[in-house]
DNA sequence: TACTGGATTAGTACCAGGTGATAGTAGCAG
DNA sequence: CTGCTACTATCACCTGGTACTAATCCAGTA
């Protein structure tokens, strides 16, 4: 008897299952030659469950990712804010934000926390970026919790100068000077980001 | 006869089915206190599918969302690419990237497909951006194709300083200098984002 | 009054895509 | 020969439906 065709067919099974997972358990028995109970048994060892619910676990996830969008509008958790004068955000590094194989943060994420709270901290109608000038001073890695304070240096009628510093625990890991457009200053030009609304 | 409840109940089940697509007919019959026959015509006229299929498209619907993040490794499509010289890559402005009130793409966005290109277009195992200035010179829109050119300016062997310019059409909306860290530098101290794949 | 017709309910047959249990077969090892 | 693993087969049953037929209620109307 083969042996190793079971542990290949498994490797096999999990690949195919991954890579299609609406695939029932009819459609693998093609193409793996073996009878559906086989299958079955296959699932079974490998905790693979049923169509149906790999199908409701797809759907759920998606589902709360849907329902936490709103949170995407600002890309952190603003903890402290003085209008035209400062503020805070919290942000967790989480699976989705790093660079799978290294699990260091991608850094256009570090600088949306600090993009969001930069334009957040501008007491506007609507504020938008028109330039930055920013620092990775270090990386950022999967789990740490990323503190952005923002500080409103000067305030022009149509451009304010904000200074965001990101910190993990007492280190920085991230600097940036940006210039944001007021919407105070009659037409907006320029800009790349809008205000979020505080809530 | 209470002509009014079958209007109403055609907007409650659609309600309901909307805000929990999980629910099963015999849990819709609890609430709408009607048969469970009686359900399934409202449906047929609402033209709601049933349940596994509602679950099917959600699974579809995020199913192709995670299939185009591997596009997420890198934000936007390299069609040019001549490593440690230039690249070329287009972003096309969705819905999930601009504010939904005005239709005006969200400045991480154009910075991470500028930011992407910049660590994508140096020749090295792993590359992370150390620093970058940038200036969204003007707004960009829901639709628009964003197209951005990098160009290496200088290539030291630790670090290398990329201009990228994103334009829609002839137009010029964005543009940064970055200065990125590569590995052939041996240790890599600071970063924002990794070299993505080529592919 | 009886008749018509929409809305509702009931019941049946059938389906996909399974689970779970039970039994049988092939092939080799001790 | 026995025991073991791998595999296959079969059957009953489940959920959440579809598709269809038929009965019932109830109102308006000829």
């Amino acid at each position: 008897m083969e042996r190793l065709p079971k542990r290949q067919r498994h490797q096999q099974l999990s690949r195919l299952v991954e890579e299609n997972p609406f695939m029932t358990d009819r459609e693998l028995t093609r193409l793996l030659k073996v009878s559906i109970q086989t299958i079955r048994l296959d699932r079974m060892e490998l905790g693979i469950p049923e169509l149906r619910e790999r199908l409701k676990l797809m759907a759920e996830r998606s589902y709360d990712a849907v329902r936490s969008l709103p949170l995407h509008e600002v890309i952190g958790d603003i903890v402290d804010l003085q209008l035209d004068k400062s503020g805070i955000s919290l942000f967790e590094i989480r699976e989705e934000h790093v660079f799978s194989r290294t699990g260091i943060a991608r850094g256009h994420h570090v600088f949306a926390q600090a993009n969001s709270l930069a334009v957040a901290v501008i007491n506007d109608e609507i504020a938008l970026t028109a330039a930055a000038d920013i620092r990775f001073v270090r990386q950022v890695k999967l789990g740490e919790k990323c503190i952005a304070k923002a500080y409103v240096r000067s305030g022009g009628r149509s451009k304010a100068k904000v200074e965001v510093f990101t910190y993990v625990g007492e280190e920085m890991v991230f600097q940036g000077h940006f210039i944001i457009y007021r919407s105070a200053g009659e037409q907006v030009i320029e800009g790349g980001d809008e205000r979020a609304d505080r809530n």
